[in-house]
DNA sequence: GAATACTTGACTGTTTTACTCAGTTATGTA
DNA sequence: TACATAACTGAGTAAAACAGTCAAGTATTC
């Protein structure tokens, strides 16, 4: 199965953008630099996103991302199988073909596991994540950050 | 997280063990023949598991390895540890560091979605793996490719 | 037209995966 | 006692995946 850094990564930006969600477009620099992910990468992690209608943009200064469906409407899963291709666990991705074009001893196994991850985080919604106490917590530790970097600029 | 290929070998390695938990001890060739894996693999992953007692061995003609606990002790969950270090889905491991040494946005997310994942791989031994019919079904089918490579010789 | 910000694609070092290979040690059987 | 069997051990390796970087754009706003 695979859930890696860059799924993590996608999630955490996502609700970077949740948060902010009312401010108007955010731009990719700053969730860089609140979330401690590399520019490159958000990009990367941002145009595939965008492929699948989760994100749009707007160009310029003063433009960024902006979440398309309400918060609400997005759930973890989502996220995750945009940059992640498939949260399946069987070898065979769910064809049957796992041993000699067969069925394999432990195929239902993980097939169960998988409806198991899959249920767990399409109950998870980006507006769910804002409302926790903890994410709260650590949003307002990243503000004080930000404000930081701005005046003393980035640490390296 | 990790559920790799080594995972889902040892679980099947094992689940053959309990379906031929009354026959005395199973040879490592003999599993790789029905199931289908290599045989220095298997010889890799049981060391794994005999340094965690879910298996013993006899070496000689006749040898070969027996589950330690009943099948009904033994849990999903517990074999793929033994194999895959950890089903952890953060990145810190638990320790809240993940981000400049505190906990990053989505930590409790990737805490809830490791519990969720062990609790339900916890929850099925292989008693119950045994049990299922169409794990029994792959078995049968199973003994008739193995009495056919032993007429035959492997198909290569 | 300068600055900002998104967009794309190619490239790269490192790590992990999924093995194989070669050899050793122990044990039952003829 | 020789031999076959089967468990053990450790090193090695090709290929893929990971986690990015780099460079060269294009579009938009001020």
């Amino acid at each position: 199965m695979r859930l890696t850094a860059k799924g993590r990564y996608a999630v955490t930006a996502m609700l970077d953008l949740a948060l902010h969600h009312d401010q108007g477009p955010v731009a990719l620099a700053d969730i860089a630099t609140r979330q401690g992910i590399s520019l490159s990468y958000l990009e990367q992690l941002f145009s595939q996103l965008r492929k699948r209608g989760l994100v749009d943009s707007t160009r310029g200064p003063g433009g960024g991302y902006r979440l398309v469906p309400e918060p609400g409407a997005i759930v973890v899963y989502d996220v995750i199988g945009a940059v992640d291709e498939s949260m399946d666990t069987t070898r065979c991705h769910g064809k049957e073909n796992c041993q000699d074009d067969e069925r394999c001893l432990t195929h239902d196994l993980w097939t169960d596991l998988s409806q198991q991850i899959q249920e767990f985080l399409s109950g998870i919604d980006l507006a769910q994540l804002v409302e926790r106490r903890r994410v709260r917590e650590v949003a307002r530790r990243q503000r004080q950050v930000t404000v930081q970097v701005e005046r003393d600029g980035p640490r390296v």
